[in-house]
DNA sequence: CCTACTATATTCACAGATCGAACTAACCGG
DNA sequence: CCGGTTAGTTCGATCTGTGAATATAGTAGG
């Protein structure tokens, strides 16, 4: 294979396919299923060349033909549809919060196999104990569904940034100071005898957004809300990492001068003004009854949007109030990055997203360059494991040897 | 040659080098003069493919030796150096704005044969006519440079955004209004039988300081003022462009709420409450002797900032008002781009520059991301020419079959 | 049922880029 | 002058992808 472009691997990016057996995979897992002429055109390959690989990847097992293609028949022979072999590979994605751990088990078509959410490891928790717990779980995971260890290519980890990729979480949020310069890729890799790869939430969301949505929006970006709030914007399937793996750090631009003192040090930041952890204390010093969730910032956050879709009036308004200043998040990340859509994304989305939704829309929609190209906002259903399921796509491209 | 990756070409990006000839001539003209043992290195190309291709250019005469490689002698052969024959091909950059039309001849190895400066059209101009004179004024500095018109690649062509790439002009600033929907490129390339380009001024801008900035920033900003504000990401020595060519408007991304109204529709802009059209205007409210410049934005602009310098404490009130608000902008910049250097370019900043860079510096520094991962913050001292100049470097690397 | 017709997929011979290994070139220091 | 060291080249092998022609599998019509 020759490698025209990246001998050293381009920064800013995840691998895109180089190859055009990656290539190929790639995009046959993205569209489900998908005939060799359709190959042709979304890879610029000639049909003998597609051919020839798709044998390869046939006689290797990772790829299977499907039956004949749909399309209204114009008088000539049917498509033969070509879709990934599910069962040949699979990888693990995980997203640890302080809240919760959530494990994915996805196959080599990019479905996911098993899914297992446990209690977060809390406040100031040991990384080393979490890189073992999380190797642990994820045997466990992996036994428990069945599948061929030796056919699982790895694992995603993701986690709250900032943090540098390939080394270690550096600057994680206030309750996970431990984790300051902890080199959780290589302590994953050597606890699990596997490959694993390092990701910040965000980006990770934007990464698993990636099957829900058309293939054709080449352009796109996630907002994601969790305990913290970021963004990622994926390109044309690749995600944009940035020089240290932080990119899209909405959460701390400063959306108001000499607002309230962020946990990062600045003041005004948009986390520190409508974020859940903000959101949930002005619900307590509403007086709101939040139930039993006392520490749980996102739980809590999530019962108090109960209370708001439920029609409390005080719940309502502190949540619109969020969502106001998340608009503004959400317009910034439309004019830096130009995106064609926005997807609203993570845990805290989950019950809260469609009181956000109409609001961040109406923002985008009322700035002439959301209107004079028509930037989509949407809501992704996937909200909880949005991130786990991008740590583990992101594994299974980075998978280029895709020897037999 | 193999198209592997981008056979539609990948949308976001200006095109990145496919094939190994055009890999090897960007990476020699960025560097200025290169060995083949470096260049191995730099595209991980083996040893024998870059002689070959490279006595290829040779032969083309694109390409040529120059002398030993100077290094510590350890005892082997020294290197040969190549540097890119600057005669062999030329093109030429536009910048328009209302103000000015700017134009250099650069030549293949990215050096500024000739710049020329006229007064812009004013507001209101029709776009058909500045097409005319623009290809007539091509013309000219082509003839008076003595540079045979069969070495003219083509024609970069900068311009305020927003606008749709390859298209035409979509939603320029308020005195361009006879612009929306005016296709620039194609009227461009009737009129001069070359091909053209277009692009917005900030994305060009961080293109012009490609040759400027050591090559191994590989994941750098520009922030770009001239009649307006906006900003370009540039990776690896690519540019991204978005889904329509309008990423980096940090110029209207909402900085205080219940801001000031912006031509943009919006309020609270950046542009709005920092842009030079702000900045001329406080000083007019404040009774500031402009002298003679009446209309003209960016030229009234820098007599302010002169005013300044000159230790006009009301004028650098002024400006230092703007500089807190640029700070927001830049601080954004880095949040959402992750970028390791931030330049600051543009006419505006060619007289500002020295009153704004320390201000945006300490609000960089003061963040914990920008401190964690050390963001540079420079000064760009080809302000003037960036846009123009990256107009022309874009259109060069355009250029990919180099064909004899 | 047989024959056009159409679109899909494959075969085969060939072009081109790149690689690995071995080799030549240039300079140093003793 | 001779080994040591690094730079660059030659050469045959490999691998990827191409173009032209061919085989395959359906529909539509007589």
């Amino acid at each position: 294979m020759q490698q025209v472009s990246d001998s050293s691997p381009s920064p800013g990016y995840d691998p895109a396919p180089t190859s055009s057996r990656a290539l190929i995979v790639d995009r046959i897992r993205s569209a489900g299923t998908l005939s060799r002429v359709e190959l042709t055109q979304l890879t610029g390959l000639t049909a003998p060349s597609i051919t020839a690989v798709v044998r390869r990847l046939i006689d290797d097992g990772l790829v299977a033909e499907a039956g004949r293609g749909t399309s209204a028949s114009t008088g000539g022979k049917p498509r033969t549809l070509l879709q990934i072999r599910g069962a040949a590979r699979y990888v693990v994605g995980v997203h640890l919060s302080v809240d919760s751990l959530t494990y994915v088990l996805v196959d080599y078509a990019g479905g996911v196999v098993a899914r297992w959410r446990r209690d977060g490891p809390g406040d100031e928790s040991d990384p080393e104990e979490v890189v073992q717990r999380v190797a642990l779980e994820t045997g466990e995971l992996i036994e428990r569904s069945g599948v061929d260890p030796a056919l699982v290519l790895g694992l995603g980890f993701v986690c709250p940034g900032p943090l540098i990729r390939n080394r270690g979480v550096t600057s994680a949020p206030p309750s996970m100071t431990r984790w300051v310069g902890f080199p959780v890729r290589s302590r994953l890799q050597e606890r699990l005898g596997l490959p694993a790869l390092l990701e910040n939430d965000a980006t990770a969301a934007a990464a698993g957004t990636r099957l829900t949505t058309s293939h054709d929006v080449s352009v796109m970006a996630a907002l994601f809300m969790s305990e913290g709030i970021g963004s990622g914007l994926r390109l044309n399937g690749n995600v944009y990492q940035g020089a240290h793996g932080n990119a899209g750090e909405v959460g701390h631009i400063c959306v108001q001068i000499g607002g309230p003192r962020c946990w990062c040090g600045g003041t005004g930041c948009l986390e520190a003004l409508a974020g859940p952890a903000a959101v949930v204390a002005k619900a307590r010093a509403a007086g709101l009854d939040l139930g039993s969730h006392r520490h749980s910032g996102v739980a809590a956050f999530a019962a108090i949007a109960r209370l708001a879709l439920s029609g409390d009036s005080r719940a309502e308004a502190i949540i619109k109030d969020s969502a106001a200043w998340m608009a503004l998040g959400a317009q910034t990340i439309a004019n830096m990055y130009d995106v064609q859509l926005l997807v609203l994304t993570g845990p805290a989305f989950a019950v809260a997203g469609t009181i956000y939704l109409p609001i961040l829309q109406e923002r985008i929609l009322s700035s002439v360059f959301g209107r004079s190209v028509g930037t989509e906002v949407v809501l992704d259903e996937r909200g909880h494991d949005a991130a786990a399921l991008g740590a583990a796509l992101l594994m299974l491209k980075s998978e280029h040897a895709v020897s037999a």
